[in-house]
DNA sequence: GTGAAAGCGCTAACAG
DNA sequence: CTGTTAGCGCTTTCAC
């Protein structure tokens, strides 16, 4: 970004200033077009201008903030910390509940900004500028890796953090209770008549997806008397969900149930299933998560665990707020049961 | 936010400092975790952790920053700006593209943070602090409507802009090949043998919205020698478009070809086509816009105007980039063109 | 037209 | 243990 050699310090509008021979009050009225107030001629506030350019400045916005700052007004800078590999809907559920909690907060004496900051799944460690105290007031971090939550326990934030979708000791955490997801899976699967449920899931886990396919396993075997089979693919989009399942069914896998989890992975499932000729639900019932917006509208429409992000977002933004305000007595933990969306794709056999 | 009455000025450490009768250092110290290394007593930082709750302090990241600054370390405040009502994927891909492009030029003298401002359709002139010049080095604006468009012809943001999917006088714009969309997908429509094609959109109209409209009624007319039939729906889910095109039905409305202006109103509109007994693309060819993730996946798979959005993104951020740097001849106008997903829903009849 | 100087809120260095 | 002080980068008076 710099024009000049990287190493230098910053330049500021002190450098500029002696660059072209005037002062600092010069300027800085150039670059933010008061020139005409200060009555520079054109022709000086284009040498600034050029100047400014030439030597790559980029004002610094504490400093311009520190000044500008009006002492009745307060400025909460707020973060949600996501990893890149995020599914989309959670992260903007997040964004936009946080963002209409600070559009009903914002007046004259207190103003927000929202920034979101994206590291790669199980490097947030490596996110520069995390353990600074300097940058956020408060944030929301979700869809850590298992990594991740081992590097919060132990680093804590010198700032207020809410965790969402996993418990890690010491944060306030908003997460889904434990085994629903799994469990109500398997008993819709079963209650549907399946006799051999078999789950299909990506490579990389999550500490939620562990815990829903434990809690699905224990259940099947709880109920069935034997293990369900794990299929494994290669990503969480449908295509790799329908080439995992056309495989398993290529090599005579025996399926009658799916417990997907992602919507995306059961849409992909579908369209292997329908291409062997098998019919939902009658062949196979099929069940995902998250309650994807269209999966009403899949065909047949798609029973689905709603995860409980809606839930989970509708208690951490409250919930950051409360910490932020320093109240006593704000609750560490909070459960959140998941909905489920029953239709035909788990209809009776 | 703040405990006391609202018009105060913000407290700082100053105050609390008298207010505990300690020295500002002392406070300073203690807030920032510091106390140990002041050989604090638990019970003073304790107080002084007390005061500040109870006096509202919200610590002033602008000063904390200004003085933490390393001054080999430059800063990059960029902004993505776009409504609440915008579609998802199309800011998500935005703030990813953003993310990415970040990670790559961030070294230990470049640092960056992305926010997200949000503001209500049409209302971006009611966005507080749009115009103050100390919050932003950059940003990208995206999903305005006429009105907001209106505003930032005229407002001259002081910072670089660069505005997504329109063209706006005086700013950098990134935006669709005009025509495009609503031209080819009547010829999508007409070659697949439709003779009534019909355009499914709602009530608020972007300006790249509108343009698709015309785009297609004038195609239709020209090569069909008749008016498209407009549907209205009152929202841009599927439920919405299924009800519209269910109503219009109902009251004997020819339908042969649709037009859908999203995907989502296309997926709606499939569900009360097959109810109605009709077959895609037999009865009824579909074409809808923005090639969802799923669209490959519904039955039948969905031909989508990919919009232009990758195409535009990719352009629009390496665009901000230069703008930030200060290149010279940097084009203003970037024209993208969609790529057309052709697929079932408007094979041959 | 132009420069000097004060001070936004904070913390680190230093001096007790 | 604790207070004083300087100064981060910037803009806005005020004085010339």
């Amino acid at each position: 970004m710099p024009r000049k050699s990287v190493s230098q310090p910053a330049v500021t509008i002190y450098e500029i200033a002696e660059h072209v021979g005037l002062s600092p009050a010069a300027v800085s009225s150039a670059l933010s077009n008061r020139g005409a107030e200060r009555r520079l001629s054109v022709k000086t506030v284009q040498r600034i201008l050029e100047a400014a350019n030439e030597l790559g400045y980029v004002p610094n916005m504490a400093g311009r903030r520190l000044r500008a700052h009006k002492s009745s007004t307060r400025q909460f800078d707020l973060a949600i910390l996501t990893s890149f590999e995020a599914p989309l809907p959670l992260v903007s559920q997040v964004l936009h509940a946080l963002q209409r909690a600070v559009d009903v907060q914002t007046n004259e004496h207190t103003r927000f900004a929202v920034a979101i900051e994206m590291f790669h799944a199980g490097r947030l460690r490596d996110k520069p500028g995390l353990l600074d105290a300097n940058r956020y007031h408060g944030v929301i971090i979700t869809n850590t890796l298992p990594e991740d939550d081992q590097f919060l326990a132990k680093a804590r934030l010198p700032y207020p953090v809410v965790i969402l979708g996993r418990r890690i000791p010491s944060y306030y955490c908003v997460l889904e209770a434990p085994d629903f997801v799994g469990r109500r899976s398997a008993e819709v699967l079963i209650d549907a008549g399946c006799k051999h449920p078999v789950v299909l899931h990506g490579r990389s886990l999550t500490h939620t997806t562990s815990n829903r396919l434990e809690a699905f396993a224990r259940t099947v075997l709880d109920r069935t008397g034997s293990d369900a089979d794990a299929l494994v693919s290669n990503g969480l989009q449908p295509q790799h969900g329908a080439a995992t399942i056309e495989a398993f069914l290529a090599r005579g896998g025996k399926l009658d149930g799916l417990f997907a989890v992602t919507d995306s992975l059961a849409i992909g499932a579908y369209q292997a299933i329908k291409r062997s000729g098998r019919q939902i639900p009658r062949d196979v019932a099929v069940v995902g998560v998250g309650d994807n917006e269209f999966a009403e509208y899949f065909d047949p429409p798609l029973t689905s665990m709603a995860g409980a992000n809606d839930a989970m977002v509708a208690e951490a933004v409250p919930l950051l707020f409360r910490v932020l305000r320093g109240e006593k007595d704000v609750v560490k933990e909070v459960l959140v049961v998941p909905t489920v969306f029953q239709r035909a794709s788990t209809g009776k056999k």
